[in-house]
DNA sequence: TCACCTGGTTTCCTCCTGGAAACCGGGCGG
DNA sequence: CCGCCCGGTTTCCAGGAGGAAACCAGGTGA
């Protein structure tokens, strides 16, 4: 029995845990959350970092993190306007873990293609 | 600049990083890999455990896992036919970062509620 | 007046995911 | 011979995700 069980079942259907980790296994939202470590940042800027991103999946994406409470959204009445998007406190206590998982995938990647290409090999038609 | 970007840039599109990161980012492959955190487990067993998750896509997602060499498949000629996954080393170090996920979630899911909560009132139409 | 900046929203359309359910094969048990 | 167990695969199909591109608003500068 995992640590997770003892308190909720995150396996049973409409855990409100497995919606918390829905909206977590979402690549966008980890790579935002990644992003915004450093320091506020500007839509535009996130949109150029992010290479492949489309305006409105990010628009979405960064919606859904700030009702979420992850992210805050502020606007500067500056010309032309500027809206900067930033950590909250919630959300900074979920990126070392956020980052953990960059870090393994990162550190694991070669491993992974040995694996698959071991896989392929050995499983090949 | 954050820890990842020194060596890869996970925000580059076709990053290799970035398909390992797509991969992580799924919930059943989230949920299966925490399931076996307690030892080797049956297929039909898991799938009983992980309520909502349908045979076909248990049975895609075990095989990603087992192609990324993450866990094992292991053939038992009982009668009926026992097969058993179970986590491999590398799979293993990754358990640790998908429990602290995991376990954000569970810790955090009030406070996530509550802001959701409070974004649909200040937002509503 | 027109163009252009940011920061979006909307529309359209296509592809992929994933659910449901049927089918399959080996190996017994009755 | 039929049925049932496990552990799948295959088929069909509906819904949603997501890309491309157009549109929009507010404000400024030429």
């Amino acid at each position: 029995m995992t640590a997770i069980q003892q308190a909720y079942n995150v396996y049973e259907d409409r855990c409100p845990t497995r919606l918390v980790l829905d909206r977590l296994a979402d690549k966008w939202a980890l790579l935002i959350l990644d992003r915004l470590e450093g320091g506020p940042v500007r839509f535009n800027h996130i949109r150029r970092d992010i290479k492949g991103i489309s305006q409105k999946v990010l628009s979405q994406t960064l919606r859904k993190l700030e009702r979420d409470g992850l992210i805050s959204r502020s606007i500067f009445p500056t010309v032309p306007v500027t809206v900067e998007y930033a950590l909250m406190p919630l959300g900074r206590t979920l990126t070392d873990t956020v980052s953990a998982l960059a870090h393994w995938a990162e550190k694991n990647m070669d491993a992974i293609v040995a694996a698959q290409r071991a896989y392929d090999q050995t499983h090949a038609a």
